[in-house]
DNA sequence: AACTATATAAGAGAATTACCGATACACACA
DNA sequence: TGTGTGTATCGGTAATTCTCTTATATAGTT
């Protein structure tokens, strides 16, 4: 098999030079680029053939995000691995969303390195165990409330669900009464239903409600 | 070391077998309970010291993450790992949420199980690998937008976010207003920019972009 | 048959927000 | 030293939403 053609980017030569010694002897792996930002990496991919970029998260200039999001606005094929540091939750997730299929520790070992390499090039995906543990705590840790009030929790009625999710779609009342065939008196109603059973006050409350319950799976 | 005292909760007894064998002939673990459902579980647990609950998600009667809720606010002390099939990601993260300290698949092999019930029982987590792919993929497929306009967009500055912020704490314009010591109208103008920065037609908007941008941490 | 929950709708006035400006200030740029 | 450009600040007026109250029809329960 033809070796993996990598592209490492981070602003700290030291980190670029340990991976660089993971993978020196190893003929799967060509490092075949360096970059000390994302504005760096973009310029060098116009000449050369990459497979697969291993990139830092907090960098000057361009970040790993804005970095991710070019990556899969003008190289799609090119797979994306994530080198990070602890404590970083809030940027996992949104390079997860920007479509990174690999998140690395950068304390991790050799045999990390190369395991994610593998996973990510044969198309499927690799999370070190520690960052996966950031994320599920931080998704634990999300709701401190509900302590007292849960039995309180009123059910909403499936019209009262209709009009939350065209709210959330940012119809004003007068839409919601168009799509719905309904008089905007109606809405008016069930919007007020809503405020009461979700203990909002206006619509800001209604979508975090909706947000923090997923009532929706397009949110 | 005693052994840990556990209760299965499925509602297909088939299951509760299956992983009665994994575990029976080990004296580490012992099953000293079995339910069909939530409502079943919470009984017995009133005669019964249990450490850990190996929980269903979908049951008659009080699915898991009723259970879950019920757990965490009467025996926040047992531990509890919820059992699932493939493709329930949007009950997965809720289970999290409500304090599941681990998650494992129906398929999962006898070894799997033990070192699911080991971690936990020692105040760690244990996810299934293809749960943990589950999540990220879940979290990795929610933005189908963002491709051609992400140049345009335009970074929001001190005073927006500040306005921004308690837009999503419900406050009115007003209540904004006295917050900042500023004149509503002046609210109203930074709403104004913000729901053109960010593309929203309302308030609503507005809070589904903070939330997927993650802007706040208390969302 | 009576009760309850839900969906529907209206009136009327208050409150809030949206829209169209305008002014002021700082900072960069030529 | 002008001349933009972006930000923060408001005012008036129009539009919308909210609040409170009341009412009807329907379906399900007891």
């Amino acid at each position: 098999m033809d070796p993996v053609r990598i592209m490492l980017v981070d602003d700290h030569k030291m980190i670029r030079e340990g991976i660089k010694t993971y993978l020196a002897e190893d003929s799967n792996y060509q490092i075949v680029g360096e970059a000390e930002n994302g504005v760096d990496c973009l310029n060098q991919l116009k000449s050369l053939e990459i497979d697969l970029v291993l990139s830092d998260l907090n960098m000057p200039e361009m970040d790993g995000l804005e970095l991710a999001k070019e990556l899969k606005d003008r190289y799609p094929d090119i797979k994306l691995i994530a080198l990070t540091m602890m404590g970083e939750s809030q940027h996992i997730k949104q390079m997860l969303a920007e479509g990174a299929m690999g998140y690395l520790l950068k304390n991790c070992g050799e045999n990390e390195v190369k395991l994610a390499i593998q996973n990510v090039m044969m198309g499927g995906t690799y999370y070190s165990p520690e960052v996966t543990n950031i994320i599920m705590n931080n998704i634990r840790k999300v709701k401190p409330k509900n302590t007292s009030h849960v039995a309180m929790e009123m059910p909403l009625t499936d019209r009262e669900k209709e009009v939350l999710r065209l709210i959330l779609k940012e119809y004003s009342n007068q839409e919601i009464a168009d799509e719905l065939f309904i008089s905007v008196r109606t809405v008016d109603a069930h919007k007020r239903n809503l405020l009461d059973k979700t203990g909002s006050k206006n619509v800001a409350g209604l979508v975090i409600y909706a947000v923090d319950r997923q009532l929706f799976d397009d949110i």
